[in-house]
DNA sequence: ATGAAAGCGCTAACAC
DNA sequence: GTGTTAGCGCTTTCAT
């Protein structure tokens, strides 16, 4: 293996100059720094990471805890995580992979032995028991999601409320009267993870504002229980023709349950999804929708993680506006 | 921060001793340990991970490189990488998440720096520049998915060829004399993954084994594109009765475009999955399918992994049979 | 069955 | 602008 000091020797330098080139923490002449550099191309060098992260005790490592299984959508996860990925490694940080089910042990495990320097959380649930934990060993972190108590806290997620209100919204401009909620199972009401209930506190409220009636059904997402839940609301409250869909697995059985009922979206009936861009533009129609902006959450995560590498120590919660993007399954509601 | 010489001290041994506990590399006195387990309980001791990776030369992490896009299905590739975390874990290790992107360069940097002990590298591609460079590394290294030459390599995948093969069989007993594989897009056969082209490789072999009459059609996934080669196929060769899919995307589409048509599944048109059990599962009507065996993949890619850095040097191409599961979605071919 | 101590390769004072 | 050197916390000989 090749070390600082064979580097040093081949450049005529002391190691510690190698080291101040590479972590540019002091002035270096050029003329050094080429013999430096020239040094460490013909050894191929690499910094040892164990020892670097024993003498400088950062293991320049962000831990990233995300659902084995969960209520997020997979895609939407790998996003995520992707996002954070490639984010990381522009700052310089790798990500270490940790799975939800490791629990509060897992966080102790690598913010303890110094494995990871900062830690990232996702599926975080309204009271989640990996949060005192880690506020607890005082390692920098970050929330995708929002508990119940935020207070001290780093958070980023969409805002799911002023969603569900954007939907309304958009709807009622269209000329709507009658809306309905197609949402996430009831396991994702009664699970904690408050994103679905704040859609539906977002979607109740603005109808309610803008004189909608409006109606919610939890949906299972399957192509069966899509139908059934199709079938009563169209029976209990035949006048809708807004819907807002908050289900990606249900997105696909409804259009096709819509085609087979002789349902002509958008002209009878108009959709609003919130799902990833990639779902909405890949049905048929291209569905308006309210983007999931993964991406932009895993990013956002990791530079806040920096942000408090750097000594920010303020807590804040981060709530990214929702885009609603026109497509081709909204229209105006049809006249009587 | 907790150092094994606070733990030393506060159970009254020396730290060499310590370490030993730990490692259970020398047996120690069942009173040593326990007042060892009792000191490292109270202090809350986690030892670093730097200093040990840098004492003992192993880090205790394996290296993941996923696709970030890629002509994997998303969930297949999260589901492979959730069964590397954790098997893993079981074995003690943790995963260090890279991005396909990084290419060869992340391979150098990693094993490198010591900051992986092995590297799994996912999304192989027939002539994937990744690996002669972990290859020289000497690094333990294990692929999911096959290159073209597999000399000296250890890798881990389905065996794709058997399993076109094993979807003829199933609808040749059934009756039907004209099969039609609706696969991957045509970017996924030129690009070089290879394991669209050893699909359909042994789906033209085995219907001709079987004497039946096959068609092929690339397929982009989207309902519009869908449409297209189902309508082609059906125009070419309308006898056509039993289709096979090697497309996620491509499924919902064609389920609800043969409704449309008139057409019953399995009564008049048999379909046969190439997809995730969790795919089928929740079609209506629920797929036949051949599987594909993400997790099974992911933890044997972990134990080939382990074996290398026990010192096992063999190489070997491990193919997971294809396993078929017989659903709703098939059954006799309809008569005349 | 246990201890003492020599590193592992790097960073960051402290010196000049 | 550069060199010297004392650790960082652990593993692992070498001793006993």
């Amino acid at each position: 293996m090749v070390t600082i000091a064979e580097v040093a020797r081949q450049a005529g330098v002391s190691s510690s100059t190698v080291s101040y080139v590479l972590s540019r923490k002091r002035s270096i002449s050029e003329d050094t720094r080429r013999k430096v550099e020239a040094a460490i191309q013909d050894l191929g060098y690499h910094p040892h990471a164990g020892a670097r992260a024993l003498a400088s005790n950062r293991s320049d490592i962000i831990a990233l805890m995300v659902p084995l299984r969960s209520d997020m959508f997979v895609p939407v996860i790998m996003e995520i995580a992707m996002a954070v990925t490639t984010q990381a490694r522009e700052f310089g940080k790798d990500v270490l992979l940790l799975t939800k089910d490791e629990g509060t042990g897992g966080v102790r495990r690598v913010s303890g032995s110094g494995l990871a320097d900062a830690v990232i959380l996702m599926d975080v649930e309204l009271d989640d028991d990996r949060v005192p934990v880690l506020q607890g060993t005082g390692s920098p972190a970050v929330l995708i999601g929002l508990p119940a108590d935020t207070a001290g806290l780093t958070c980023v997620d969409l805002d799911f409320d002023a969603t569900g209100g954007a939907c309304v919204d958009h709807l009622a401009d269209l000329g709507h009267r009658d809306v309905a909620l197609i949402g996430e199972s009831e396991a994702v009401y009664r699970r904690h993870t408050g994103f679905a209930a704040r859609t539906l506190a977002g979607f109740q409220r603005r109808a309610a504002e803008r004189g909608l009636r409006a109606v919610h059904r939890p949906c299972e997402g399957t192509y069966e229980s899509t139908a059934g839940v199709l079938a009563r609301i169209l029976e209990e409250r035949p006048t809708t023709t807004g819907f807002v869909v908050q289900n990606e697995a249900a997105i696909a059985p409804l259009l096709s349950l819509l085609r087979l009922s002789g349902r002509v979206v958008p002209e009878d009936t108009s959709i609003v999804a919130i799902c990833p861009d990639q779902v909405a533009l890949q049905s048929s129609p291209r569905l308006t929708s309210v983007s999931i902006p993964a991406e932009e959450m895993g990013r956002n995560a990791v530079r806040q993680a920096m942000a408090q590498l750097q000594g920010d120590r303020r807590s804040s919660v981060m709530l990214l506006p929702p885009r609603l993007t026109v497509r081709e399954s909204s229209g105006a509601a049809p006249t009587a």
